[in-house]
DNA sequence: ACAAACCATGACCCTAACGTTAGGGTTAGG
DNA sequence: CCTAACCCTAACGTTAGGGTCATGGTTTGT
């Protein structure tokens, strides 16, 4: 304890920020977390700021960045002489992952309009083949006939 | 030409579905699509029953169905006598679809809120930065600071 | 000085939906 | 017969984010 700065084993900096060991050498591997020194039996031993790093590490991994985006941010970051420079590649990573979002979003929004169509249409038409082989319901009939006409309910809806 | 049934080679499938060859034989290999036969050198043989069945996965994917969901329903259409399971079937495999659209499209808001919110601050921090080191706007002061302020800048957001 | 925790590396496993060789055989037309 | 264009199987590569051993060294407390 001679030392001002604390230092956590990989176990404990995983407890910390609720990453599994794993995880944590994985970033390391992706070069996105190092540690700040060794022990003598070459256990790695973390720092305050690893424990920043991970934690922005986790940010940005909650707005659906990937880890190799990330590593790419976390470089500039460490290597830029002024900080400045990891301000506005992150501006410009948002704006990507804003984006990507929003493509996403318009995907499953259209994905959700199928399948409520698909549903409405289905549930008016089980009831009546749950009821008998003289059911007047077109629609039964026409699912009942063969898969193409499967295929016409899904491509209405899809 | 003395059969009443047309047949595509895999390419020409593939050309009509707008799928890969590779995506064909994929979803053989999954129990999805069958050949109707093989020519005697081997190549496969498909008709328009397959060229339905095609747009019937297609139809399934474009609403975020997996190949194993869509081995699951269409195993069930083709094994079951009556045709009607196939539909109960797919009205299940609807709902379930739809509550994994609704999860998905509520974490991709969340993440949207975060990113907006970021881009937002970030927009009004880096024209201060730009301009030169006596900028006594705060925000840009702490960003310039260390990493933990950009974690709290991220964090703010994530 | 000894055992219980803890840690090290390396390597293989997993999901999804294909892409991409590699090394051939087949078909159609001229 | 010859060639271009097509097809075959088998099998490894890709992306992401780890999980799960296996085997053996390290720390720590008593």
């Amino acid at each position: 304890m001679n030392q001002e700065t604390v230092h956590y084993k990989v176990g404990e900096l995983a407890a910390l920020t609720n990453k599994t060991v794993r995880a944590l050498r994985l970033y390391e591997e992706r070069g996105l977390l190092k540690p700040q020194s060794r022990s003598r039996g070459g256990y790695r031993l973390y720092g305050a700021a690893e424990v920043d790093r991970v934690r922005l590490i986790d940010a940005l991994q909650s707005v659906g960045m990937s880890l190799n985006e990330i590593a790419e941010l976390v470089d500039d970051y460490q290597s830029a002489a002024e900080r400045e420079i990891g301000v506005v590649e992150l501006r410009a990573a948002y704006r990507r992952r804003l984006l990507d979002v929003n493509e996403k979003i318009e995907l499953l929004m259209a994905m959700k309009i199928k399948l409520t169509n698909g549903i409405n249409f289905l549930d008016g038409c089980i009831p009546c083949q749950e009821q008998s082989a003289d059911c007047a319901c077109r629609d039964c009939d026409r699912l009942a006939a063969d898969e193409s006409d499967l295929l016409m309910v899904t491509g209405m809806i899809g």
